[in-house]
Order: structure tokens, then C-alpha cells, then sequence
DNA sequence: TAGCTACGGCTTTGCCG
DNA sequence: GGCAAAGCCGTAG
């Protein structure tokens, strides 16, 4: 057999086998291919290993080794020792492809499959055998190819990928559409789909939660959906449609005029104008792979798969990525791990501590916050399974909470953190954003997985130990700050946010550096008194907010927790400032865009002290003579399958309901009976589906749900109410 | 193809002879 | 009709 080139391939389910004799005996034999390849040849002749050698081999390779020549001591293996984090020098360049397909409305017959990349762009389309030459922009070149049937252009495309032989393949929801929806083509033509190095076929693997999702093994490269990728990446978009996300990043979209009817311009074009939806598939690979491009996403997966030794293309994975780490350390200092065990009772142990607020509008308020608490904190108090299970031998073992007690001597996780912690400030020093990203990922994932019965080390006394001493700390640096004659009028987790009132701006910088350095000293001093240990604890002044609301909970006078909006002051231009909100309706996707910029706009004009009575009463004329109606749409996901909405029918679960009713009557297929997201506008009969809406706007509605609270919760701190401003506007006629 | 908890706001539902 | 609880979602950290 010819030569097998090592891949990022898809593992068996090696990584949740207990720690046991025979993981042992694996491990090392898995260093041992490993010393092999290194000294030899990153190409094996597939006869040269036997199956288990490629069982294991394939288990420590990640994607980061696919390209030849490119695997050296270390790489892709977890076991990574700091000088070659910091040394992080290895980069292969993958060669990629971007690739999409269009179909009919309901994905059953296909048009046209298209490939982007540097030196590649091409579309495959069903139609009148003729070929085009078609000019892009800028003397760029498409080329269109069109084949009589479906089977000849899934042929063609099939023939195209093994000749680019690309490690990655992206695209965008690239598993779930467009090779589910190959797969299924080529499984009603009877034809085998061969999209694997060596024209081997995909393998398909149900998602554990749901039925309708699955994974693609391709064997010998990796596929990235650039969706799952950014999610994995922390990301943020109110949606991640590739129209939206393009439009942010890219400042370009889709090529039809109307995104939401693009199912029947697509069939128009491939009836009308081949060369115009040809451009349109084109251009969807390209801004999938502009958009890989300009936030550096294969370089962020391959980081990750470094520091994680998981598949390139692997996106969850904590709890294995924990093990990789940890396992072969554990080994090394003699140690075999506990089994999984599901049945595990661990006593649930709290999360981050919310202080109460003190509400109002105040003047220059500053935030102090605790750069990466937890894994400071493990690093701090040694948290740590095998510090934790060898304690016991110990004179003078660390306290930590819910009885747990950790080792002085034995550790590994603090180790780890201090390894990835240096390895990040280096990243963060030489600029490189993705890295830093991937370390701070992985960093902050080890206390989340030590609370979960997925992970073999799960124990309250490790968890209560990270979030509990969170709490002391917080609440002990807020005494201090208030011990200074400042006020503390809120907290949460990591963070306080300390009140200085009318001060200068320059004595507003000099206060939070101050506030920062003494009180970094005193847990440095006072851990050592205390328990004899280094304090890794480290507060940082990172915000300055010129204007600060803090709201009440509604209707209440307490302050309100997780919800806040501020004017931040730029330290480097204190003229400069911009509006922060957290938790409040602007930042969430499930109010209506009038509300939300609603509240933008009175919050702008209250910190600034500008007028705002007109405003308000101009925006609830607008609304009233019908002005707006995008602006009214209100958007929700369906986090349930439709039919599992049975205790109660919310009112984006009864849009949706209306929908599918009367998408049944006109027979088309149903779009919301698995979840999803619906928009829907609230009419006076209730919540209606936006594209099938019947009844009238409910105007009151928008006045007295969404633009009365959002008012009333600011107004309150100027004694006034939209009651009273609208109520004055009456009383002028 | 297993990271976590805390929180607020809105709606529906159930109860009240 | 009024009130409290439960259900649901999206968010902060």
C-alpha cells in the first residue's frame, strides 16, 4: 500500500478508558512511535504499523502534525514542557479549501458546489454542458463548469478535493448542510462519497444529545465549521448566520438583495442566470474564508490542538483536554487516576459570589478586578487532585474548604497554570492574539470540569476550594478598599467596583493604581502570615467609568445584580468615552431593536445631561403613527423541540405554533418542530410569526412592555417617569 | 465527540369556594 | 382579579 501520510484523524474513544494497567502500558508505547517518527520520517508505510501502532499513533497526532515534515519532539502531544510553549515556532502551513453548496429550498436537489482558496475558484453547476470563464473583480477568475446531472458535478467536486488535497476543509454549518446534504445526494445516486485522504469515505456519528446532528470523520483532514470554531473561540454574535457575522467582521455580505428570501432568488438564478448564482456560491466560500483569514481561526485551532493534544477540528472536548494534560504528569510522578464514575456524589459547591448593588447614577466609579481569579486561586492554594489525595501524609497541608487539604509538595495543576500563564503573558508580548486566547480557554476551563461527574476527578472539596476562597478574597478586598475610606457599591466573582464621587480624572488614575498595588501587597503579605505561601493573586485597574447606573430590580429598591451601564473614560483620551451596558435589555437579543436602541439613546443623553423629555415623547409618537416595524420584531430561540413545549406555550413557542400551521396549510415543510430561532411580533391577538403576521401591531404593547420599563428604570434616579412625560405631553393639548 | 453557578425579567399557570 | 410559583430565556462572570 502506498504511503500513508499521517493525519489528523479521527480517535477512538481512547481518552475516557480508566487510568489502568493498560493505559500505562499504551502510554508508553505511544511514546515509543512517537521516538520512532521523530527520528525516521514522518511518512510510514501503512505495512510498516501494525493496527494498534495506527490506533495509537492516531491518538497523540493531532491535525497540527498533518503536514509532512512538520512533526518535531513535542508537538501535537500534551506533553509539553514550558521552553516549548514558549517556543511556540511551529507553524505548518495547511492547506485549506472553502467550500459550499446550493441546493433547492428543501435541500433535495442540488445546483452547484463551489471551491475557494488562494489559487482555486471554481463551481461545479448542474446545467447545459458548456464551461465560463467569468471575471470576479480585480482580473480575478471563476471558473464555472457545468455537468449534465448532480452525479457529475458531485464527481467533479469529489475529483477537485483529491486533487488539492487539502488538510482542512471550512466551511460554514459545513457538517450539518452541505456534506449531510452530499452524503444524502450521493447515497439516492448510489454513489459513494470520497472526500477522506485516500478516497476514503466520511464517517458519520450521531451528536450524543440529538438526533439530527452528527459529526464527519474525514479521514486524514480535518473539517472546520467556522460557526462551531468561533463559538469554541468565545465569540459573540447575536446570530451566526454567515450574513451577519460577514457583515461584521468583513463589512461585506451575502450577494442576493434579499437574505430572507434567498431560497427563491437561488432557484431563480439557477433557472435564469447560472453565471450570477455561480458568483453567489463563490462568494459564500469566500467570505467564510476571509472571515478564517482575517481573525486567524486555523492558527487559533491549531494552537488549541497543541495546547490540547484533541483534534483540530475537535471543538468541545474540556474534559478530555483536562486529560491529556494531566493524565501523563499524573503517571510520571507514579500516580494512576481514579475510573469515571458517573454515580459519583459530589455536594454541590457554589459559584462566584454577587455582591448586593447600591443603586443610582454615580460619578466616576472604577472597576478593580482579579485578572483570571481561578486559576490564580489553584495556583495560589495548590487545588489540585493529586495535592489533594497526598495531603493527608502531610505535617502542615494547605486548608482549603469543604475539609479538603492540599499538598505543599505534590502538585500538578499549579504547575500547569503557571506554565500556561507564562506561556500566555509571552504570547500576549509578542502580539500573538490567538494563542493568548487558546491558553486563557484551557486555563479557565480546569474549574468548570472539576465540577462535572464527566470528569474523573470530580470532588467538592476541589471546587468549594476555587469558588469559596473567591468569595473570602472578594469579600476580604472590599473590607480593605472600604477600610481605605472608599465606598464598594458592587461585585461580582472577580470584581469590585469602588465609588470615588467628584474627583479629578488624573486622581481617578492615580486612586485606582493605588487601590491596585496596595491591596496585591497586602494578600501578598497576608498569605504568607497566614498559610506560608506565594499570593499568584493579581488585581488589575482596568476600567473607569465617568457615569455609572446601577438599576434596581423592578419594583424593588434594591440594587440590582449582573446589570449596569456606564460611560468608560479612555485612559489614553479622557475626552473620548462610550456607553457599556451589562445585562440590561440593549445587550439582549430577545428585546425589540426599538427598545434596545431605546435605551442606548436616553442612557446617552442622561450621562451626557442632555435633554431628553422630547426624545421619549417622540419615539412613543413614531411608535403610535406606525412608523416603524422592523424595529418592533422580536427574536427568541426555541430551545426545545416545538412539541416539548408543554407546560406552558410561551409566546415565542405560540408564534412559532402559527407558523407551522399555516406553513402546513400552504404546504411547505416545517421549520421550527426541532427549535431554532423565531421572530415574531406582538399583535393585537397575541405573538405572530413575522412573515405571517394577520393582525394588527399591539402598540400598547411596545409602549407599556418595552420602552416604559427601560425609561422607568432610569427615570426613577431623575424623579421623573414616562408616566409623567407622556402624562405632560396630554395636558399640553 | 460530558466545563461551571448566579441572576433578572417576562410570561403563563395554578390557586383562591 | 390578584397573587405566587413555575417555566423559559438570555445574560455575567
Amino acid at each position: 500500500m502506498a504511503g500513508w501520510r499521517i493525519a489528523a484523524t479521527q480517535l477512538k474513544n481512547f481518552d475516557t478508558e480508566p487510568m489502568s494497567a493498560l493505559y500505562l502500558k499504551s502510554q508508553r508505547k505511544l511514546f515509543d512511535v512517537r521516538d520512532r517518527l521523530i527520528q525516521k520520517d514522518i511518512r510510514v508505510s501503512e505495512a510498516d504499523l501494525k493496527p494498534t501502532d495506527r490506533f495509537l499513533m492516531e491518538r497523540f497526532i493531532t491535525a497540527a502534525v498533518t503536514v509532512e515534515g512538520s512533526l518535531e519532539k513535542n508537538a501535537g502531544f500534551s506533553d509539553i514542557k514550558p521552553k516549548d510553549l514558549s517556543a511556540a515556532v511551529y507553524r505548518p502551513q495547511l492547506r485549506a479549501v472553502s467550500i459550499d453548496i446550493e441546493t433547492d429550498y428543501q435541500a433535495s436537489t442540488l445546483y452547484s458546489i463551489a471551491i475557494y482558496s488562494d489559487d482555486v475558484s471554481i463551481v461545479y453547476m448542474v446545467g447545459p454542458t458548456e464551461d465560463f470563464i467569468l471575471e470576479i473583480e480585480n482580473g480575478n477568475k471563476l471558473e464555472l463548469c457545468q455537468l449534465s446531472s448532480e452525479r457529475e458535478v458531485i464527481s467533479a467536486f469529489v475529483a477537485k478535493i483529491a486533487d488539492i488535497d487539502p488538510d482542512v476543509i471550512m466551511g460554514w454549518n459545513i457538517v450539518n448542510f452541505d456534506l449531510r446534504c452530499l452524503q444524502d445526494f450521493c447515497d439516492r445516486l448510489r454513489m459513494p462519497l470520497l472526500l477522506g485522504r485516500n478516497s476514503e469515505a466520511i464517517g458519520w456519528r450521531k451528536a450524543r444529545d440529538s438526533n439530527d446532528r452528527y459529526y464527519a470523520l474525514l479521514p486524514g483532514r480535518a473539517v472546520l465549521d467556522g460557526i462551531e470554531l468561533m463559538r469554541s473561540a468565545t465569540y459573540q454574535f447575536e446570530n451566526f448566520s454567515l450574513e451577519y457575522v460577514s457583515r461584521q467582521l468583513l463589512d461585506r455580505g451575502k450577494l442576493v438583495e434579499d437574505v430572507d428570501q434567498r431560497g427563491a432568488e437561488i432557484t431563480e438564478l439557477f433557472s435564469n442566470a447560472k453565471p450570477a448564482l455561480a458568483r453567489y456560491n463563490l462568494e459564500d466560500c469566500r467570505l467564510v474564508w476571509d472571515i478564517f483569514q482575517k481573525e486567524a481561526l486555523i492558527s487559533f485551532a491549531m494552537e488549541r490542538s497543541l495546547l490540547t493534544g484533541l483534534e483540530l477540528d475537535r471543538y468541545g472536548g474540556s474534559v478530555a483536554a483536562f486529560d491529556f494534560l494531566y493524565l501523563p504528569r499524573l503517571h510520571r510522578k507514579g500516580f494512576v487516576a481514579p475510573f469515571v464514575d458517573q454515580s459519583t456524589v459530589s455536594n454541590v459547591s457554589p459559584g462566584g459570589y454577587v455582591m448586593g448593588s447600591v443603586p443610582g447614577i454615580h460619578q466616576n466609579v472604577i472597576v478593580l478586578d482579579f485578572k483570571s481569579l481561578y486559576p490564580s486561586i489553584i495556583r495560589t492554594f495548590h487545588v489540585d487532585p493529586l495535592a489533594l489525595a497526598v495531603a493527608g501524609s502531610e505535617e502542615n497541608p494547605i486548608e482549603g474548604y469543604d475539609g479538603g487539604k492540599f499538598s505543599r509538595e505534590e502538585f500538578i495543576l499549579p504547575e500547569l497554570i503557571s506554565t500556561l500563564w507564562a506561556a500566555r503573558d509571552k504570547a500576549k508580548a509578542s502580539k500573538n492574539a490567538v494563542l493568548s486566547q487558546a491558553i486563557k480557554i484551557i486555563m479557565n476551563s480546569f474549574y468548570g470540569i472539576l465540577g462535572t461527574v464527566g470528569c474523573r476527578f470530580l470532588d467538592s472539596r476541589l471546587v468549594s476550594s476555587i469558588t469559596k476562597r473567591g468569595h473570602e478574597i472578594l469579600i476580604q478586598s472590599k473590607n480593605f478598599i472600604e477600610d481605605a475610606g472608599y465606598q464598594v457599591i458592587y461585585g461580582d466573582t472577580d470584581s469590585v467596583f469602588v465609588l470615588l464621587g467628584s474627583v479629578p480624572n488624573e486622581q481617578v488614575q492615580v486612586i485606582g493604581n493605588d487601590l491596585t498595588a496596595q491591596l496585591n501587597e497586602w494578600w501578598t503579605k497576608r498569605l504568607r502570615e497566614k498559610y506560608d505561601i506565594d499570593s499568584f493573586l493579581e488585581m488589575e485597574f482596568e476600567t473607569h467609568f465617568s457615569k455609572f447606573l446601577m438599576p434596581t430590580v423592578r419594583g424593588s429598591d434594591a440594587g440590582s445584580k449582573k446589570r449596569y451601564a456606564g460611560l468608560v473614560v479612555d485612559s489614553y483620551n479622557p475626552d473620548n468615552s462610550r456607553l457599556l451596558f451589562k445585562g440590561l435589555e440593549s445587550v439582549r437579543s430577545d428585546w425589540s431593536p426599538l427598545a434596545r436602541e431605546f435605551q442606548k439613546e436616553l442612557y446617552r443623553r442622561i450621562f451626557l445631561e442632555e435633554p431628553y423629555e422630547d426624545y421619549i415623547k417622540q419615539v412613543v409618537q413614531q411608535l403610535s403613527d406606525g412608523i416603524f416595524e422592523q424595529e418592533l420584531i422580536l427574536r427568541k430561540r426555541l430551545r426545545r423541540k416545538l412539541k416539548d413545549y408543554v407546560k406552558n406555550i410561551p409566546p415565542h413557542a405560540q408564534a412559532a405554533r402559527k407558523a407551522e400551521d399555516i406553513r402546513r396549510e400552504r404546504g411547505l415543510p416545517s421549520l421550527y418542530q426541532s427549535g431554532g430561532w423565531i421572530e415574531y411580533i406582538m399583535t393585537i391577538n397575541g405573538a405572530e410569526p413575522r412573515q405571517y403576521r394577520e393582525s394588527a401591531i399591539d402598540y400598547e404593547f411596545y409602549i407599556e412592555r418595552q420602552l416604559v420599563p427601560i425609561a422607568d428604570s432610569i427615570l426613577v434616579f431623575e424623579e421623573s417617569s414616562m408616566d409623567k412625560i407622556l402624562n405632560n405631553q396630554i395636558g399640553l393639548f
